[in-house]
DNA sequence: GCTTTTTTGTCACCTGGGTGACACATAAAA
DNA sequence: TTTTATGTGTCACCCAGGTGACAAAAAAGC
């Protein structure tokens, strides 16, 4: 038998969790929070789905993690009781990134988003989400691709690199995407940690296969076929 | 010679920048903005130094870098025309984790954090910068560690992981800072993506070097001895 | 144009870490 | 206690990617 934690604002001091926030604010927060036990290994969201809520550690150790290309599972970080988590329901619109599961028995209360933000900040949710997508939402994204590099072979980091480069720096062009920017092989080896002669290695298989083509010093990459590579889920129905 | 571009709220719009803010709020903002020219190669700031500034990158290219153990740097990221960088600064006292430098000639905007908070989403300035780090402030430190591992061997990914897991999971002990879970080696290979048995081999020799210790299946950790195997600066005069 | 510097392409060789296999230790279950 | 499952320690072997070296090709200067 299992016995339910008291989730007051002594105990929400206790975790360290919302230090910056009044008692009051703290309080008005936890009214709306709902308390849930979680046993161990039980998901409890996974990666791709809609984020809708916000999650607090009240107790136990939760796990973050990551399907990777090759179907393994890449332990992202483990959730200290007193942390938030599910953050990127702080964001619009935004999916989970990574799974979430408890690795050992949990307490976890569970807010929405928008009552979080109301509650400790006092400026309307849109405003404030649009305003982390904008400022924030490059970590993220950053976070990410090394999270993704964690389990990829040098080919596979090289297309990531590429496809976020496609993304900033891309136009549009008759035969893919043009980077507008001009890059040495040593810049990209910099980028996805590798030596400068293995890129280049794996660049020329890369032409050869037609991932991607060069004009001068220019590069017209094809994103299709580098989230394919990258072994990525290649989008398009 | 070098041509001032024109900064007002149809640039930013193209730029596709704020793009959740009104005309007014641009425009204000812009009042607070100076407009710098940056020369390629030319560093904007330093890893390690206060950050009191919010850029945006108006025109050319900027890139975001590490130095690694081993004295080389990492490019974390470039960033493109219309994107937002240097975002520590939204953060109560926090220090600039990358450098920033001009990749090419560029024109950046420079505004006091507080100036953009208070001008685009009205609410203290103070209030959002807590907000900020109690809950995109753990994205952070996992970006940290994940740009960390990019140029770093096993043994130096093991003792950032086991570093990250002291400060969340530690608790002073005469021998050290006991880790209050229990992870197998499985769970910590996961964690810096390398194979079980490696991990084995590497916390052998991690314990014989007395960086660490075991108590039944429960961790003791050296964290100074860490941050050394780490080959992050240890801490303390 | 010519010269100098920077990039690219391709070697041969070395090494850190992955893989599979298996014995031993420890913990959980019965 | 005995049994069963789960971790740990240690091999021998293989391979992706690092390193150094050098020639060819492009750019950049002049």
């Amino acid at each position: 038998m299992v016995r339910t934690p008291i989730l007051n604002v002594a105990t929400v001091r206790r975790l360290k969790a919302f230090a910056w926030a009044t008692d009051r604010q703290v309080e008005r927060l936890l009214s709306h929070m709902r308390l849930q036990y979680v046993e161990k290994r039980t998901v409890l969201f996974n990666e791709g789905v809609p984020s809708d809520s916000l999650y607090l550690l009240v107790s136990g150790v939760a796990k973050l993690s990551l399907r990777s290309p090759d179907d393994e599972r890449v332990l992202v970080s483990l959730v200290a009781p007193g942390e938030l988590f599910g953050i990127t329901s702080l964001m619009p619109g935004m999916h989970r990134a990574f799974r979430s599961e408890a690795f050992s028995d949990c307490w976890v209360g569970a807010v929405r988003p928008e009552v979080f933000v109301t509650t400790l900040l006092d400026c309307p949710f849109a405003e404030f989400s649009a305003m982390m997508e904008g400022t924030v939402g490059r970590w993220f994204a950053l976070l990410y691709r090394y999270t993704r590099f964690q389990s990829s072979s040098l080919r596979q980091k090289l297309a990531l690199a590429l496809l976020e480069l496609a993304q900033k720096f891309g136009a549009r062009d008759a035969r893919g995407t043009l980077l507008i920017l001009k890059l040495t092989h040593e810049d990209l080896a910099n980028l996805v940690g590798a030596s400068r002669q293995k890129v280049t290695e794996h660049m020329k298989e890369l032409e050869r296969q037609q991932v991607l083509l060069r004009d001068r010093r220019r590069l017209i990459v094809h994103p299709d076929r580098l989230r394919e590579t990258a072994g990525l889920p290649v989008e398009g129905k």
